[in-house]
RNA sequence: UGGGCUGUAGCCAAGCGGUAAGGCACGGGACUUUGACUCCCGCAUGCGGUGGUUCGAAUCCACCCAGCCCAGCCA
């Protein structure tokens, strides 16, 4: 449906295309594995399009697998955010729901089997001397004292650290592999550590806990899975993934391909920065509309079709890239077009008196939904002397260039009559007050006989049957810039505006709808909205010529 | 001074020995009852650098440079 492109494969799909050819695969397995512990953002999602679009190019499946290895960082909530904002995306896993700990058992089988093999020692060391034992990036590592034991021994061990005989810390299970090695993850890397921590699924049964490198790699060739896609820091775990598929029985071994993860300008996208921002209360949580998260994309109004959209032409490769936000914006810009209706609404209401109009009219313009999708149909609006239009639709010097309202000017209000600005009426501190206007019944529905040029059209609101609403404007979380992101912070990220008009419509909408206000941009309805109350979030705002001419 | 990976336009990204796709951004124009949308046009004698192989190199080879990742009992 969106997915295009034009066959121009990415460098994962070439080496499907491969393993295809030479019949090392016949049916695509992947899945996307996230750790439930925070939520997901747009990084994720490009991962999920890339997992699940993939399967669904190929026929295959996609797996939903909760890597649920960390007992003490995990839990039930970020299980179930996930799950829903997967599925928001517009993906669906069928009956592919896995947990890594629902292999707990086979793990603890395949760690006795490589025990058995001579491949695995339990080690006394201490974190602390772990990590000195290690070596360093040039130098290597020094074999620890108990790497000799007796199979019988190692076994003996390995079964009171699952029986919780020894405390948190006090031995770990370690592959026995190659301590000069100058991949860091095959001197001896931990396979098990004792914690003794319920874990949210498999609660108090366990007290030791697999490390992500072995659960991991024997999860997928459990599932099947055909191509293991990670991000490229995994790079230098492939060996060791290998490693392990090669040492125990298990007969598939999955493809592991990395790839660059997403990076976006003026914003953040690691766990630890977004939970910063949101337990420092830089933004008001998760789902906060500035947030890169999935859950924060969604309130701000970003539809999942334009978030595949996205994901598709940001491209899949192994490159360091950080993509520009305005792409983002771009692909919700060029969805809403096609679907928002368009609708009448003041952020900033002047007053106008159209003073040849009569004192107690009303009367119903009709107004088309959309320009841009003939089966939109048309709606009312009301019209009468008094009405807002938008604070700079009006200059009483007019600049350079500038063919909206000023003194004797005409212009054409959207949908209605055309009107000329009479005089202006300011308040004691010279500010204005209001403006006057004459109107031309002749213009009814904005045009007239006379084919008469009016260059400006103005988006307005009746005064009297207006509705007010709160509307939240949003900026990029951090200016331009390098430097520490807490440095970077844009204070100005939101501005809250709570006497903005609305044509009576939108009084009472569901939240969760997207409308474009026409001429300031795509907002959508907060659940933030009460009766009449309404709360709307821009989304992104219109492409704005006139913005640059001026600047 | 270890290992792994990556360098194509302002930002992404195709390209796989035959003479630099596409998108975003940007600039110009047409159209316009949204200064939106849409439509045209422009935007790398150049592919990190230097040599080499070849009739021909972004693509092959050599060397060099730059950037990213790795020393969790995190994932």
């Amino acid at each position: 449906m969106d997915d295009g492109k034009k066959g121009i494969k990415n460098f994962i799909e070439m080496a499907i295309d491969e393993d295809l050819a030479r019949g090392k695969v016949k049916q695509i397995v992947t899945r996307f594995p996230p750790e439930p512990n925070g939520y997901l953002h747009i990084g994720h999602a490009k991962s999920i399009c890339l997992n699940f679009g993939i399967a669904k190019k190929y026929q295959g499946r996609c797996h939903l697998r909760f890597d649920d290895t960390n007992p003490e960082k995990e839990e039930q909530e970020y299980i179930e955010s996930i799950e829903k904002d997967v599925h928001w995306l517009g993906f669906d896993w069928g009956e592919h729901l896995y947990y890594a700990s629902d292999y707990y058992e086979r793990f603890y089988f395949y760690a006795e089997e490589l025990i058995e093999k001579g491949l695995a020692y339990v080690d006394d060391l201490n974190a602390q001397e772990i990590r000195e034992y290690r070596g360093t990036l040039t130098a290597p590592g020094k074999v620890s004292p108990f790497r000799t034991r007796s199979l019988e021994e190692n076994l003996d061990l390995f079964r009171r650290m699952k029986a919780g005989e020894f405390k948190d810390g006090e031995k770990v299970l370690r592959a026995k592999i190659d301590m000069a090695s100058p991949n860091m993850n095959m001197r001896d890397p931990v396979i098990y550590r004792i914690k003794k921590t319920a874990h949210p699924r498999t609660g108090d049964k366990w007290c030791i806990y697999p490390m992500y490198d072995f659960a991991h790699c024997i999860s997928d060739a459990i599932e099947g899975i055909t191509h293991s896609i990670c991000t490229l820091e995994f790079e230098d775990h492939r060996p060791l993934y290998d490693w392990f598929l090669d040492n125990i029985s298990i007969e598939n071994h999955p493809r592991q391909i990395e790839f660059a993860r997403l990076n976006l300008t003026q914003t953040v996208m690691s766990k630890r920065r977004l939970l910063t921002l949101v337990s420092e209360g830089y933004v008001r949580g998760w789902d906060d509309p500035r947030m890169p998260t999935i859950a924060g994309l969604r309130r701000r109004g970003y539809t999942p079709e334009s978030i595949r959209a996205f994901a598709e032409a940001v491209g899949v490769a192994k490159a360091y890239s950080v993509v520009d936000s305005a792409m983002l914006e771009h692909f919700v810009r060029d969805d809403l077009n096609k679907r928002a209706p368009r609708v009448m609404g003041v952020l900033h209401p002047l007053k106008v008196i159209i003073d040849n109009y009569p004192q107690n009219k009303e009367e119903w313009l009709e107004a088309e939904n959309n320009p841009n999708d003939e089966d939109s149909g048309v709606r009312s609006v009301p019209f009468s002397r008094e009405i807002y239009i938008e604070d700079d639709d009006f200059m009483e010097i007019p600049a350079k260039k500038y063919f909206r309202l000023s003194p004797g000017r005409e212009v054409r209000l959207k949908h209605a009559y055309y009107i000329t600005c009479t005089h202006v009426v300011k308040n004691d501190d010279g500010t204005i007050k209001e403006i006057h206007c004459d109107y031309d019944p002749e213009s009814r529905g904005g045009w007239t006989a006379d084919e008469r040029k009016v260059r400006g059209t103005l988006h307005w609101v009746s005064a009297a049957h207006s509705v007010k609403a709160e509307i939240r404007l949003y900026e990029p979380l951090l200016r331009e810039g390098e430097g520490d992101f807490q440095e970077l912070l844009n204070e100005g990220s939101q501005t809250v505006i709570d006497d903005a008009r609305l044509e009576p419509g939108l009084g009472n909408v569901k939240p969760g709808s997207h409308f474009q206000f026409l001429r300031l941009g795509y907002f959508i309805s907060d659940p933030d909205s009460s009766d009449g109350r309404p709360v709307f979030n821009r989304i992104v705002g219109l492409k704005d010529t006139w913005a640059k001419v001026s600047r």
